[in-house]
DNA sequence: TAATAAATTTAAATATACTTAAATAATATT
DNA sequence: AATATTATTTAAGTATATTTAAATTTATTA
């Protein structure tokens, strides 16, 4: 399984749990920096070798083994990154380049030792949800958006699924942090937005934001 | 720089330090697995790029530049072999199989990291010398090879730098470990080979093996 | 040294993963 | 609904790293 493959099958894998919708090829193009051409090119391919769904114009689907191979390569990702933060101490945006490299070649067996090294962790430290050998997410239920929590009550964050260094930077700088405690003040309907307290500092996300932070709900307690 | 060149100057580098001789092309691709064409057009490139000296059927050397990525990668393969034995114990020769396909995704950033968080060893579990980040290599001028060894005193094994399963499992198996003390019996001048006593083990090596096993002489101590 | 064997190089082809430019289809706008 | 815009696909071409088969050079040996 080449590189490129493995990061075709994983942005479709990412897209679709982000946006829940149809993942059309322009968008992968984007994601993968590469021409529109290049992207139908791969589609085509990888539908000849099973692991996609796709029908010319349309959107694309993972088979179910593009889905496993995916998974595998996210679990390494994410393995990776908990050892990368957790024995090295590198910071939150490095443990992504390093681990986005480090993911496609290593051995299932190498993957297995790091995460039994680091006690089968569920989550990395962005909160994520590392899949198990035979590609199981168990997922947390009590988990919610950002976007979707309910004004007036405290949440702790739970994780921070973004990628780019930018998304880290904000949060970091805003005491935005796995296991940081934020009260909702309040939800715009109309242009979406969602304006928290964390410690002293009033903030207000955007919807795009507030769609990449889980939260879960604190119970009762005063802070 | 791609997988292949890398593996390509690191073949020649490899293969100068062991038989310090000519290096033909035939032999990189015989370590490599290619046919002779495709080293011949490899070689063509990597001169077009100044990183080997090539001139039509005459063996190959690296310039100072193929030299340095040469040994960027062995000090990165190295590094791993030490961290993967160190810190997630797997054998000498499962180290050996996943360094060779890490060495070349790791920046030197993450080099960096695993040696500091190493405290920058010299020497990695099979006892071969890490290059420093700017590509120095300390050689410890006491080594000497098992083969030219003195018969009648005690050496201790510093270094097995083979490569090859078999070779690990033929050293695990008569007790020839980094560290451990041996006898040398006798060298035979005329089939080259060299007699060893191991703990209550004779053991009589080719001169292959024993030009792959370092040591150092034991000063006047009994055992 | 001439013949033979072995090693190396060249030439032609292949697969992967792209690119640019043009054609076509789908979507949005008036 | 017709047109304009945007997205997707096709076609042709490129770079890298290979292959096989044939040609050539170098080394060996009788």
């Amino acid at each position: 399984m080449s590189v490129s493959t493995e990061n075709f099958l994983k942005v479709i894998y990412m897209q679709q749990k982000l946006i829940s919708a149809n993942i059309k090829l322009g968008k992968i193009a984007a994601v993968l920096n590469i021409t529109n051409a290049a992207a139908t090119d791969m589609a085509k391919k990888l539908a000849a070798r099973k692991l996609v769904n796709y029908t010319k114009y349309k959107p694309l689907t993972l088979t179910q083994k593009g889905n496993e191979i995916a998974l595998n390569v996210i679990r390494k990702h994410r393995l990776w990154e908990s050892f990368l933060y957790e024995t090295l101490n590198l910071s939150l945006h490095e443990i992504h380049r390093e681990a986005e490299i480090l993911e496609h070649l290593t051995s299932d067996f190498l993957a297995d030792k790091i995460s039994k090294y680091l006690g089968n962790p569920s989550t990395d430290p962005h909160g994520d949800p590392i899949p198990a050998i035979n590609g199981k997410i168990i997922p947390d239920k009590t988990q919610l958006l950002l976007s979707e929590a309910s004004a007036g009550h405290n949440y702790t964050v739970c994780r921070l699924s973004g990628i780019e260094e930018e998304f880290f930077d904000f949060c970091s700088s805003n005491h935005i942090t796995v296991g940081s405690i934020i009260w909702i003040a309040k939800q715009y309907s109309v242009n979406k937005m969602t304006e928290i307290k964390i410690k002293t500092d009033k903030i207000l996300l955007n919807y795009e934001f507030a769609n990449l932070i889980y939260v879960k709900q604190v119970q009762n307690k005063k802070i």
